[in-house]
DNA sequence: CGCCGCAATTTGATATATCGAATTTCTGGA
DNA sequence: TCCAGAAATTCGATATATCAAATTGCGGCG
Protein backbone atom coordinates (compact mmCIF):
# COMPACT_ATOMS: atom_id res chain seq x y z
CA UNK A 1 0.00 0.00 0.00
CA UNK A 2 0.77 3.42 -0.30
CA UNK A 3 0.10 5.53 3.09
CA UNK A 4 2.39 8.80 2.60
CA UNK A 5 1.40 11.85 4.77
CA UNK A 6 3.24 13.27 7.43
CA UNK A 7 1.78 13.99 11.03
CA UNK A 8 2.52 17.64 12.37
CA UNK A 9 3.06 15.61 15.73
CA UNK A 10 4.23 12.95 14.30
CA UNK A 11 7.44 13.30 11.90
CA UNK A 12 10.29 10.72 12.47
CA UNK A 13 9.87 7.46 10.73
CA UNK A 14 9.45 7.52 7.17
CA UNK A 15 11.86 5.43 5.20
CA UNK A 16 11.64 2.23 4.91
CA UNK A 17 8.81 2.67 8.03
CA UNK A 18 6.27 -0.31 8.87
CA UNK A 19 2.67 -0.42 7.41
CA UNK A 20 1.41 -0.22 11.37
CA UNK A 21 3.77 3.27 11.91
CA UNK A 22 2.56 4.64 8.68
CA UNK A 23 -1.15 3.69 10.03
CA UNK A 24 -0.73 5.25 13.68
CA UNK A 25 0.80 8.40 11.59
CA UNK A 26 -2.37 9.04 9.30
CA UNK A 27 -4.41 8.50 12.22
CA UNK A 28 -2.38 10.74 14.67
CA UNK A 29 -2.36 13.68 11.86
CA UNK A 30 -6.15 12.95 11.56
CA UNK A 31 -6.84 12.89 15.06
CA UNK A 32 -4.56 16.44 15.53
CA UNK A 33 -6.78 17.75 12.85
CA UNK A 34 -9.76 17.15 14.87
CA UNK A 35 -11.30 14.80 11.93
CA UNK A 36 -12.24 12.03 14.91
CA UNK A 37 -14.69 13.03 17.40
CA UNK A 38 -15.65 11.91 21.39
CA UNK A 39 -17.76 8.50 21.35
CA UNK A 40 -17.17 7.37 17.34
CA UNK A 41 -16.27 3.72 17.15
CA UNK A 42 -13.16 3.27 15.34
CA UNK A 43 -13.73 -0.17 12.79
CA UNK A 44 -10.67 -2.20 11.84
CA UNK A 45 -11.76 -3.47 8.74
CA UNK A 46 -13.22 -0.34 7.26
CA UNK A 47 -10.10 1.54 8.26
CA UNK A 48 -7.97 -1.35 6.56
CA UNK A 49 -10.15 -1.01 2.93
CA UNK A 50 -9.76 2.84 3.36
CA UNK A 51 -6.42 3.00 3.63
CA UNK A 52 -5.60 -0.13 1.12
CA UNK A 53 -3.95 -2.17 3.85
CA UNK A 54 -4.91 -5.38 5.69
CA UNK A 55 -6.11 -5.83 9.46
CA UNK A 56 -2.85 -6.48 10.94
CA UNK A 57 -1.35 -3.75 10.38
CA UNK A 58 -4.35 -1.46 11.36
CA UNK A 59 -4.88 -3.20 14.21
CA UNK A 60 -1.19 -2.52 16.00
CA UNK A 61 -1.72 1.58 15.09
CA UNK A 62 -5.15 1.23 16.58
CA UNK A 63 -3.69 -0.80 19.52
CA UNK A 64 -1.01 1.27 19.59
CA UNK A 65 -3.25 4.51 20.31
CA UNK A 66 -5.26 2.74 22.78
CA UNK A 67 -1.89 2.01 24.55
CA UNK A 68 -1.55 5.77 24.70
CA UNK A 69 -4.73 6.26 26.03
CA UNK A 70 -5.53 8.25 22.66
CA UNK A 71 -8.65 5.80 21.77
CA UNK A 72 -10.47 3.26 24.06
CA UNK A 73 -12.01 -0.41 24.29
CA UNK A 74 -15.32 -0.78 25.90
CA UNK A 75 -15.89 -3.34 28.07
CA UNK A 76 -16.99 -5.34 24.99
CA UNK A 77 -14.11 -4.93 23.35
CA UNK A 78 -15.37 -2.02 20.77
CA UNK A 79 -12.77 0.45 20.04
CA UNK A 80 -14.04 4.11 20.16
CA UNK A 81 -12.99 7.68 20.40
CA UNK A 82 -13.45 8.48 24.36
CA UNK A 83 -15.05 11.42 25.53
CA UNK A 84 -13.26 13.50 27.98
CA UNK A 85 -14.55 14.10 31.54
CA UNK A 86 -13.61 17.49 33.18
CA UNK A 87 -11.10 16.06 35.67
CA UNK A 88 -9.41 14.40 32.75
CA UNK A 89 -8.86 17.49 30.85
CA UNK A 90 -7.83 19.12 33.65
CA UNK A 91 -5.11 16.73 34.60
CA UNK A 92 -4.52 16.60 30.73
CA UNK A 93 -3.68 20.91 30.96
CA UNK A 94 -1.76 20.46 34.49
CA UNK A 95 0.29 18.12 33.05
CA UNK A 96 0.75 19.74 29.94
CA UNK A 97 1.24 22.89 31.80
CA UNK A 98 4.36 21.67 33.51
CA UNK A 99 5.96 19.82 30.95
CA UNK A 100 5.44 22.28 27.82
CA UNK A 101 6.31 25.14 30.24
CA UNK A 102 10.03 23.09 30.88
CA UNK A 103 10.34 22.47 27.33
CA UNK A 104 9.63 26.17 26.58
CA UNK A 105 12.26 27.19 29.35
CA UNK A 106 14.71 24.69 27.53
CA UNK A 107 14.27 25.87 23.80
CA UNK A 108 14.46 29.50 24.23
CA UNK A 109 18.07 29.67 24.10
CA UNK A 110 17.78 27.46 21.32
CA UNK A 111 15.76 29.09 18.84
CA UNK A 112 17.36 30.19 15.56
CA UNK A 113 16.35 33.50 13.83
CA UNK A 114 15.08 30.67 11.03
CA UNK A 115 12.24 29.31 13.80
CA UNK A 116 11.39 32.64 14.62
CA UNK A 117 10.89 33.30 10.93
CA UNK A 118 8.91 30.13 10.55
CA UNK A 119 6.64 30.47 13.77
CA UNK A 120 5.35 34.14 11.76
CA UNK A 121 4.49 32.07 8.77
CA UNK A 122 3.16 29.63 10.19
CA UNK A 123 1.21 31.97 11.94
CA UNK A 124 0.47 33.64 9.23
CA UNK A 125 -1.46 30.45 7.75
CA UNK A 126 -2.79 29.74 10.95
CA UNK A 127 -4.75 33.24 11.05
CA UNK A 128 -5.60 32.31 7.05
CA UNK A 129 -7.12 29.25 8.07
CA UNK A 130 -8.46 30.78 10.88
CA UNK A 131 -10.76 33.39 9.28
CA UNK A 132 -11.51 30.32 6.71
CA UNK A 133 -13.14 28.49 9.54
CA UNK A 134 -10.65 25.61 8.24
CA UNK A 135 -10.58 24.33 11.46
CA UNK A 136 -8.99 20.97 10.40
CA UNK A 137 -6.34 23.32 9.16
CA UNK A 138 -6.30 25.79 12.24
CA UNK A 139 -5.62 22.72 14.33
CA UNK A 140 -2.74 21.36 12.52
CA UNK A 141 -0.90 24.40 12.40
CA UNK A 142 -1.58 24.84 15.93
CA UNK A 143 0.32 22.17 16.50
CA UNK A 144 2.93 22.64 14.49
CA UNK A 145 3.17 26.04 15.90
CA UNK A 146 4.20 24.75 19.38
CA UNK A 147 6.00 21.79 18.50
CA UNK A 148 8.34 23.84 16.15
CA UNK A 149 9.42 25.52 19.57
CA UNK A 150 9.45 22.50 21.94
CA UNK A 151 11.81 20.84 19.28
CA UNK A 152 14.38 22.78 20.44
CA UNK A 153 14.23 21.69 23.98
CA UNK A 154 16.27 18.46 23.03
CA UNK A 155 14.00 17.00 25.27
CA UNK A 156 12.86 13.96 24.19
CA UNK A 157 11.25 12.18 26.99
CA UNK A 158 8.69 15.46 27.37
CA UNK A 159 8.25 15.97 23.76
CA UNK A 160 6.80 12.32 23.23
CA UNK A 161 4.47 12.40 26.33
CA UNK A 162 3.32 15.96 25.72
CA UNK A 163 2.49 14.30 21.77
CA UNK A 164 0.26 12.19 23.22
CA UNK A 165 -1.07 13.96 25.61
CA UNK A 166 -2.60 16.49 22.21
CA UNK A 167 -3.35 13.80 20.92
CA UNK A 168 -5.88 12.62 23.63
CA UNK A 169 -7.57 16.35 23.48
CA UNK A 170 -7.11 15.68 19.68
CA UNK A 171 -10.69 15.25 19.43
CA UNK A 172 -11.97 17.58 22.27
CA UNK A 173 -10.14 20.72 20.59
CA UNK A 174 -12.19 20.04 17.61
CA UNK A 175 -15.03 21.95 19.42
CA UNK A 176 -12.83 24.50 20.83
CA UNK A 177 -11.98 27.45 17.64
CA UNK A 178 -15.30 27.54 16.97
CA UNK A 179 -15.81 28.73 20.14
CA UNK A 180 -12.53 31.13 20.21
CA UNK A 181 -13.14 32.44 16.92
CA UNK A 182 -15.60 33.87 17.90
CA UNK A 183 -13.83 36.34 21.13
CA UNK A 184 -11.44 36.74 18.42
CA UNK A 185 -8.21 36.93 21.37
CA UNK A 186 -6.22 34.46 19.54
CA UNK A 187 -3.95 36.45 17.52
CA UNK A 188 -2.76 38.45 20.58
CA UNK A 189 -1.25 34.69 22.43
CA UNK A 190 0.45 33.43 19.50
CA UNK A 191 2.32 36.53 18.54
CA UNK A 192 2.99 37.04 22.36
CA UNK A 193 4.75 33.50 21.93
CA UNK A 194 6.79 34.65 18.43
CA UNK A 195 7.78 37.97 20.47
CA UNK A 196 9.02 35.60 23.45
CA UNK A 197 11.05 33.48 21.23
CA UNK A 198 12.22 36.24 19.36
CA UNK A 199 13.93 37.61 23.03
CA UNK A 200 14.87 34.18 23.69
CA UNK A 201 13.52 35.17 26.92
CA UNK A 202 13.55 31.78 28.77
CA UNK A 203 10.43 32.88 31.30
CA UNK A 204 8.88 35.08 29.05
CA UNK A 205 8.22 32.44 26.35
CA UNK A 206 7.38 29.88 29.42
CA UNK A 207 4.83 32.30 30.33
CA UNK A 208 3.65 33.11 26.67
CA UNK A 209 2.93 29.34 25.88
CA UNK A 210 1.22 28.82 29.53
CA UNK A 211 -1.17 31.63 28.56
CA UNK A 212 -1.90 30.22 25.50
CA UNK A 213 -2.53 27.06 27.42
CA UNK A 214 -4.60 28.46 30.13
CA UNK A 215 -6.80 30.19 27.20
CA UNK A 216 -7.51 26.70 25.70
CA UNK A 217 -8.45 25.27 28.45
CA UNK A 218 -10.90 28.22 29.49
CA UNK A 219 -12.50 28.01 25.82
CA UNK A 220 -12.47 23.86 26.54
CA UNK A 221 -13.96 24.55 29.61
CA UNK A 222 -16.53 26.84 28.69
CA UNK A 223 -17.60 24.61 25.73
CA UNK A 224 -18.07 21.86 28.44
CA UNK A 225 -20.22 23.82 30.10
CA UNK A 226 -22.49 24.73 27.66
CA UNK A 227 -22.89 21.48 26.44
CA UNK A 228 -22.43 19.37 29.78
CA UNK A 229 -23.53 15.76 29.99
CA UNK A 230 -25.46 16.84 32.74
CA UNK A 231 -28.95 14.87 33.51
CA UNK A 232 -30.80 14.97 30.57
CA UNK A 233 -30.54 18.22 28.13
CA UNK A 234 -30.43 16.66 24.36
CA UNK A 235 -28.77 18.49 21.48
CA UNK A 236 -31.33 20.65 19.15
CA UNK A 237 -29.75 19.05 16.08
CA UNK A 238 -29.05 16.07 14.84
CA UNK A 239 -31.59 14.78 17.97
CA UNK B 1 -3.95 -20.22 27.44
CA UNK B 2 -3.55 -19.23 30.53
CA UNK B 3 -1.32 -16.69 31.54
CA UNK B 4 -2.03 -15.44 35.07
CA UNK B 5 0.06 -13.15 37.18
CA UNK B 6 0.14 -9.39 38.59
CA UNK B 7 1.96 -6.78 37.46
CA UNK B 8 2.64 -4.69 40.75
CA UNK B 9 2.67 -1.80 38.57
CA UNK B 10 -0.01 -2.58 35.70
CA UNK B 11 -3.03 -3.92 37.99
CA UNK B 12 -5.71 -3.31 36.13
CA UNK B 13 -7.94 -5.55 33.99
CA UNK B 14 -7.92 -9.14 34.65
CA UNK B 15 -11.56 -9.91 33.98
CA UNK B 16 -11.75 -11.19 30.54
CA UNK B 17 -8.79 -9.78 29.85
CA UNK B 18 -7.11 -10.29 26.11
CA UNK B 19 -4.55 -12.51 25.81
CA UNK B 20 -2.39 -9.77 24.62
CA UNK B 21 -2.89 -7.53 27.36
CA UNK B 22 -2.36 -10.87 29.44
CA UNK B 23 1.36 -10.69 27.75
CA UNK B 24 1.73 -7.00 28.34
CA UNK B 25 1.37 -7.33 32.26
CA UNK B 26 3.65 -10.84 32.26
CA UNK B 27 6.12 -8.43 30.37
CA UNK B 28 5.74 -5.64 32.54
CA UNK B 29 6.00 -7.86 35.62
CA UNK B 30 9.39 -9.56 34.50
CA UNK B 31 11.04 -5.97 33.32
CA UNK B 32 9.61 -4.48 36.76
CA UNK B 33 11.60 -7.58 38.22
CA UNK B 34 14.80 -6.74 36.27
CA UNK B 35 14.63 -9.69 34.65
CA UNK B 36 15.34 -8.21 31.38
CA UNK B 37 18.75 -6.79 30.27
CA UNK B 38 19.50 -4.20 28.46
CA UNK B 39 20.46 -5.27 25.18
CA UNK B 40 18.77 -7.83 25.22
CA UNK B 41 17.13 -9.13 22.13
CA UNK B 42 13.13 -9.83 22.30
CA UNK B 43 12.27 -13.12 20.02
CA UNK B 44 8.89 -13.01 19.44
CA UNK B 45 8.16 -16.75 18.57
CA UNK B 46 9.90 -17.98 21.37
CA UNK B 47 7.99 -15.87 23.93
CA UNK B 48 4.84 -17.07 22.19
CA UNK B 49 6.05 -20.40 22.43
CA UNK B 50 7.29 -19.95 26.58
CA UNK B 51 3.77 -18.52 27.20
CA UNK B 52 1.54 -20.78 25.11
CA UNK B 53 0.34 -18.40 23.46
CA UNK B 54 0.76 -17.71 19.73
CA UNK B 55 2.60 -14.70 17.69
CA UNK B 56 -0.51 -12.17 17.36
CA UNK B 57 -0.88 -11.53 21.18
CA UNK B 58 3.23 -11.66 21.56
CA UNK B 59 3.30 -9.07 19.38
CA UNK B 60 0.70 -7.10 20.15
CA UNK B 61 2.23 -6.78 23.93
CA UNK B 62 5.57 -5.90 22.47
CA UNK B 63 5.04 -3.66 20.55
CA UNK B 64 3.23 -1.90 23.13
CA UNK B 65 5.99 -1.35 25.05
CA UNK B 66 7.60 -0.33 21.94
CA UNK B 67 5.61 2.68 21.45
CA UNK B 68 6.02 3.21 25.36
CA UNK B 69 9.44 4.00 24.64
CA UNK B 70 10.33 0.68 27.18
CA UNK B 71 11.77 -1.66 24.55
CA UNK B 72 12.64 -0.37 20.76
CA UNK B 73 13.27 -1.70 17.45
CA UNK B 74 17.03 -1.41 15.99
CA UNK B 75 17.20 0.09 12.53
CA UNK B 76 16.91 -3.44 10.90
CA UNK B 77 13.36 -4.09 12.93
CA UNK B 78 15.17 -6.09 15.61
CA UNK B 79 13.08 -5.52 19.08
CA UNK B 80 15.67 -4.90 21.87
CA UNK B 81 15.53 -3.75 25.36
CA UNK B 82 17.52 -0.40 25.18
CA UNK B 83 20.53 0.82 26.93
CA UNK B 84 19.62 4.36 28.48
CA UNK B 85 21.81 6.72 28.05
CA UNK B 86 23.10 8.83 30.96
CA UNK B 87 21.12 11.68 29.44
CA UNK B 88 17.85 9.45 28.72
CA UNK B 89 18.12 8.60 32.52
CA UNK B 90 18.68 12.17 33.74
CA UNK B 91 15.51 13.02 31.99
CA UNK B 92 13.12 10.11 33.12
CA UNK B 93 14.17 11.17 36.67
CA UNK B 94 13.21 15.01 36.40
CA UNK B 95 10.20 13.89 34.97
CA UNK B 96 9.52 10.87 37.52
CA UNK B 97 10.39 13.84 40.35
CA UNK B 98 8.08 16.38 38.79
CA UNK B 99 4.99 14.01 38.78
CA UNK B 100 5.82 11.49 41.83
CA UNK B 101 6.41 14.45 43.65
CA UNK B 102 2.87 16.05 43.08
CA UNK B 103 1.23 12.81 43.47
CA UNK B 104 2.68 12.39 46.75
CA UNK B 105 1.76 15.69 47.50
CA UNK B 106 -2.06 14.91 46.46
CA UNK B 107 -1.68 11.29 47.98
CA UNK B 108 -0.81 12.65 51.82
CA UNK B 109 -4.57 13.49 52.41
CA UNK B 110 -6.12 10.29 51.50
CA UNK B 111 -3.22 8.05 53.42
CA UNK B 112 -5.36 5.63 55.10
CA UNK B 113 -4.26 3.92 58.46
CA UNK B 114 -4.48 0.58 56.75
CA UNK B 115 -2.07 1.90 54.11
CA UNK B 116 0.48 3.08 56.68
CA UNK B 117 0.26 -0.83 58.11
CA UNK B 118 0.36 -2.32 54.74
CA UNK B 119 3.88 0.11 53.85
CA UNK B 120 5.14 -1.07 57.15
CA UNK B 121 5.06 -4.80 55.99
CA UNK B 122 5.79 -4.23 52.37
CA UNK B 123 9.11 -2.19 54.10
CA UNK B 124 9.68 -4.90 56.11
CA UNK B 125 9.28 -7.86 53.37
CA UNK B 126 11.34 -5.34 50.97
CA UNK B 127 14.26 -5.76 53.54
CA UNK B 128 14.10 -9.43 54.26
CA UNK B 129 14.48 -9.62 50.05
CA UNK B 130 17.17 -7.20 50.44
CA UNK B 131 19.36 -9.43 53.08
CA UNK B 132 19.04 -12.49 51.11
CA UNK B 133 20.49 -10.67 47.41
CA UNK B 134 17.08 -11.34 46.42
CA UNK B 135 16.62 -8.58 43.61
CA UNK B 136 13.77 -9.40 41.31
CA UNK B 137 11.81 -9.52 44.79
CA UNK B 138 13.24 -6.40 46.18
CA UNK B 139 12.67 -4.13 43.09
CA UNK B 140 9.32 -5.79 42.70
CA UNK B 141 8.36 -5.04 46.30
CA UNK B 142 9.89 -1.33 45.62
CA UNK B 143 7.62 -0.82 43.13
CA UNK B 144 4.63 -2.03 44.84
CA UNK B 145 5.82 0.59 47.66
CA UNK B 146 5.88 3.46 45.89
CA UNK B 147 2.73 2.88 44.12
CA UNK B 148 0.40 2.37 46.62
CA UNK B 149 1.35 5.44 47.74
CA UNK B 150 0.65 6.97 44.02
CA UNK B 151 -2.57 5.38 43.91
CA UNK B 152 -3.94 7.42 46.58
CA UNK B 153 -3.44 10.69 44.91
CA UNK B 154 -6.32 10.13 42.41
CA UNK B 155 -4.12 11.11 39.54
CA UNK B 156 -4.36 8.40 36.89
CA UNK B 157 -3.00 10.13 34.12
CA UNK B 158 0.13 11.10 36.52
CA UNK B 159 0.28 7.29 37.42
CA UNK B 160 0.11 5.93 34.15
CA UNK B 161 2.68 8.00 32.41
CA UNK B 162 4.83 7.00 36.05
CA UNK B 163 3.94 3.39 35.50
CA UNK B 164 5.61 3.47 31.57
CA UNK B 165 8.60 5.47 33.14
CA UNK B 166 9.49 2.93 36.01
CA UNK B 167 8.77 0.46 33.15
CA UNK B 168 11.83 2.67 30.80
CA UNK B 169 14.25 2.34 33.51
CA UNK B 170 13.11 -1.06 34.74
CA UNK B 171 16.19 -3.11 33.11
CA UNK B 172 18.42 -0.30 34.39
CA UNK B 173 17.48 -0.43 37.61
CA UNK B 174 18.79 -3.85 38.29
CA UNK B 175 22.27 -2.45 38.25
CA UNK B 176 21.20 0.15 41.30
CA UNK B 177 20.63 -2.49 44.30
CA UNK B 178 23.54 -4.70 44.61
CA UNK B 179 25.37 -0.84 44.29
CA UNK B 180 22.93 0.62 47.42
CA UNK B 181 23.33 -2.90 49.03
CA UNK B 182 26.96 -2.70 50.36
CA UNK B 183 26.17 1.89 51.28
CA UNK B 184 23.41 -0.15 53.23
CA UNK B 185 21.97 3.30 53.42
CA UNK B 186 18.50 2.11 51.81
CA UNK B 187 16.39 1.70 55.42
CA UNK B 188 16.27 5.09 56.52
CA UNK B 189 14.99 6.46 52.90
CA UNK B 190 11.86 3.98 52.67
CA UNK B 191 10.81 4.44 56.39
CA UNK B 192 10.81 8.27 56.39
CA UNK B 193 8.47 7.66 53.53
CA UNK B 194 6.48 5.62 55.83
CA UNK B 195 6.56 8.35 58.62
CA UNK B 196 5.90 11.55 56.69
CA UNK B 197 2.75 9.14 55.48
CA UNK B 198 1.76 8.03 58.76
CA UNK B 199 1.91 11.97 59.71
CA UNK B 200 -0.40 12.72 56.54
CA UNK B 201 1.98 15.88 56.07
CA UNK B 202 1.82 16.89 52.07
CA UNK B 203 5.21 18.21 52.06
CA UNK B 204 7.27 15.57 53.50
CA UNK B 205 5.89 12.88 51.93
CA UNK B 206 7.03 15.17 48.67
CA UNK B 207 10.16 15.73 50.27
CA UNK B 208 10.86 11.78 50.98
CA UNK B 209 9.97 10.09 48.11
CA UNK B 210 12.20 13.06 46.54
CA UNK B 211 15.23 12.00 48.43
CA UNK B 212 14.29 8.29 47.90
CA UNK B 213 14.79 9.29 43.93
CA UNK B 214 17.65 11.09 44.58
CA UNK B 215 19.72 8.45 46.16
CA UNK B 216 18.35 6.01 43.29
CA UNK B 217 19.16 8.78 40.70
CA UNK B 218 22.89 8.48 42.44
CA UNK B 219 23.13 5.05 42.71
CA UNK B 220 22.49 4.48 39.30
CA UNK B 221 24.78 7.52 38.17
CA UNK B 222 27.70 6.03 39.53
CA UNK B 223 26.66 2.18 38.04
CA UNK B 224 27.19 4.14 34.79
CA UNK B 225 30.06 6.17 35.72
CA UNK B 226 32.01 2.62 37.04
CA UNK B 227 30.51 0.50 33.55
CA UNK B 228 30.65 3.84 31.59
CA UNK B 229 30.56 2.82 27.74
CA UNK B 230 33.87 5.04 27.09
CA UNK B 231 36.02 4.36 24.29
CA UNK B 232 37.37 0.80 24.64
CA UNK B 233 37.32 -0.77 27.85
CA UNK B 234 35.62 -4.62 28.14
CA UNK B 235 34.27 -6.49 31.02
CA UNK B 236 36.76 -9.01 32.34
CA UNK B 237 34.06 -11.80 32.22
CA UNK B 238 31.82 -13.04 29.73
CA UNK B 239 33.91 -11.47 27.45
C1' DC C 1 44.54 -17.75 12.18
C1' DG C 2 41.56 -14.48 10.62
C1' DC C 3 38.53 -12.54 7.24
C1' DC C 4 35.13 -12.82 3.43
C1' DG C 5 31.13 -14.44 1.01
C1' DC C 6 27.48 -17.56 0.12
C1' DA C 7 23.75 -20.70 1.81
C1' DA C 8 20.62 -22.01 5.44
C1' DT C 9 18.02 -20.43 9.03
C1' DT C 10 15.64 -17.10 11.76
C1' DT C 11 12.97 -13.04 12.34
C1' DG C 12 9.52 -9.44 12.16
C1' DA C 13 5.79 -7.74 9.04
C1' DT C 14 1.79 -8.65 6.67
C1' DA C 15 -2.34 -10.98 4.87
C1' DT C 16 -5.89 -13.98 5.82
C1' DA C 17 -9.07 -17.62 7.83
C1' DT C 18 -11.66 -18.63 11.76
C1' DC C 19 -14.04 -18.17 16.23
C1' DG C 20 -17.08 -16.51 19.73
C1' DA C 21 -19.21 -12.51 21.21
C1' DA C 22 -21.57 -8.19 20.21
C1' DT C 23 -24.50 -5.56 17.37
C1' DT C 24 -27.93 -5.01 14.11
C1' DT C 25 -31.81 -6.48 11.55
C1' DC C 26 -35.90 -8.80 11.05
C1' DT C 27 -40.35 -10.56 12.51
C1' DG C 28 -44.44 -11.62 14.96
C1' DG C 29 -47.33 -10.42 18.77
C1' DA C 30 -49.52 -7.16 22.00
C1' DT D 1 -46.71 1.75 17.23
C1' DC D 2 -43.75 -0.54 20.15
C1' DC D 3 -41.17 -4.26 21.88
C1' DA D 4 -39.24 -8.96 22.81
C1' DG D 5 -36.57 -12.34 20.82
C1' DA D 6 -34.47 -14.87 17.21
C1' DA D 7 -31.65 -14.82 13.03
C1' DA D 8 -28.13 -12.63 10.38
C1' DT D 9 -24.33 -9.82 10.24
C1' DT D 10 -20.36 -7.43 11.98
C1' DC D 11 -16.52 -7.07 14.94
C1' DG D 12 -12.25 -7.67 17.45
C1' DA D 13 -9.07 -11.46 18.94
C1' DT D 14 -6.34 -15.10 17.72
C1' DA D 15 -3.77 -18.52 15.00
C1' DT D 16 -1.29 -19.37 11.08
C1' DA D 17 0.95 -19.17 6.34
C1' DT D 18 3.99 -16.53 3.68
C1' DC D 19 7.47 -13.11 2.34
C1' DA D 20 11.52 -10.32 2.31
C1' DA D 21 15.17 -8.96 5.00
C1' DA D 22 18.47 -9.97 8.55
C1' DT D 23 21.29 -13.04 11.02
C1' DT D 24 24.00 -17.00 11.55
C1' DG D 25 27.12 -20.74 10.12
C1' DC D 26 30.33 -22.65 7.47
C1' DG D 27 33.96 -23.40 4.21
C1' DG D 28 37.58 -21.69 1.73
C1' DC D 29 40.90 -18.21 0.60
C1' DG D 30 44.59 -15.11 1.95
Amino acid sequence: MTLIEQSPINDMLTRGETLGGQVYRWLANAITAGSYSPKERINIRRLADELRSSVTPVREAVLRLVAEGVLETTDTGAIIVPERTQGEIQEIFEVRSALEGEMALAAAPNITDEDVKNLGSIQSSFLDALDQSDYREVLKLNAIFHFSIYKRANLPLRLKIVETLWLRIGPTLRYMYPILHKGRSDHRRHENIIEAAASRDPNALRSAILLDLASSQAALHQYLQDHSVLPRRRSRRNG
